[in-house]
DNA sequence: GTGTGGATTATCT
DNA sequence: GATAATCCACACC
């Protein structure tokens, strides 16, 4: 039976968490007492208040990041675009301000229910392949914010074995355009060959321009 | 496979 | 009134 990863794990710095989540389990149960979980394989670490693209950069502090400033290990769930949930692991300690975005996951357990809970989905990948995506899926939202992650349901268990720093990859954090030279910040940790995470890097596709044409 | 535009609303200015 | 740590459908290659 795998370990739930406990709050001290969480008392680091952001970018430094980040990458150590990755190969983990994200755990939902739900009221029923049904386990709905995946391996996480896409990450991102806002930094805090020196961060343009964290929603507290400059030390704003309002009802809705009011999570953010709790220590690490607690749930930060926001809502954006009218329409969707993100879930994110706050880190470090209280008053720090910071926090890692869980981008995609790999469905382990409970696929059936994650189908109904995601019409939308065509292949498996579809149903945990975002940030949005996975809230939908295992049924995260406003209700858990702000929760401990080691007395709630839901939580993180730790890597059956460590993931080998060959296979994770990194590069800048996605849908942060507008934050200036932070948009550019190599924030975002993802392992490498995995099919679950949101996007492929971006050289996989510069790859198909170079593929010769196909020769007879 | 890639790229574009619309959906939809809590939150903050 | 503008914005947003996104997703989906659709067009096109």
């Amino acid at each position: 039976m795998a370990k739930k990863l406990p709050t001290d794990f969480f008392q680091q710095a952001s970018d430094q968490l980040a990458p150590q989540l990755l190969g983990a389990t994200l755990v939902r149960v739900l009221p029923s007492g049904e386990r709905l979980a995946g391996r996480i394989v896409e990450v991102e670490a806002y930094l805090g208040v020196g961060d343009r693209a964290a929603h507290t950069f400059g030390g704003r502090r309002t009802e809705r990041v009011e999570a953010m400033y709790l220590a690490g290990g607690h749930a930060y769930i926001y809502f954006v675009y009218g329409m969707h949930f993100c879930f994110n692991v706050v880190a470090g300690p209280s008053e720090t301000p910071q926090a890692v975005l869980v981008r995609a996951i790999e469905p382990i357990e409970g696929l059936k229910t994650m189908r109904a809970n995601r019409p939308a989905a065509r292949a498996e990948r579809d149903l945990t392949n975002g940030p949005g995506k996975l809230c939908q899926a295992l049924q995260i939202d406003r209700e858990l914010n702000g929760l401990l992650l080691t007395k709630s349901p839901l939580f993180i268990e730790a890597p059956t074995a460590p993931l080998p720093a060959a296979s994770i990859a990194r590069s800048p954090r996605i849908g942060v355009d507008y934050a200036g030279e932070a948009a550019a910040w190599p924030l975002r940790f993802f392992v490498k060959d995995s099919a679950f995470v949101s996007r492929a890097p971006s050289v996989v596709s510069t790859f198909k321009k170079l593929r010769p044409t196909d020769v007879g």
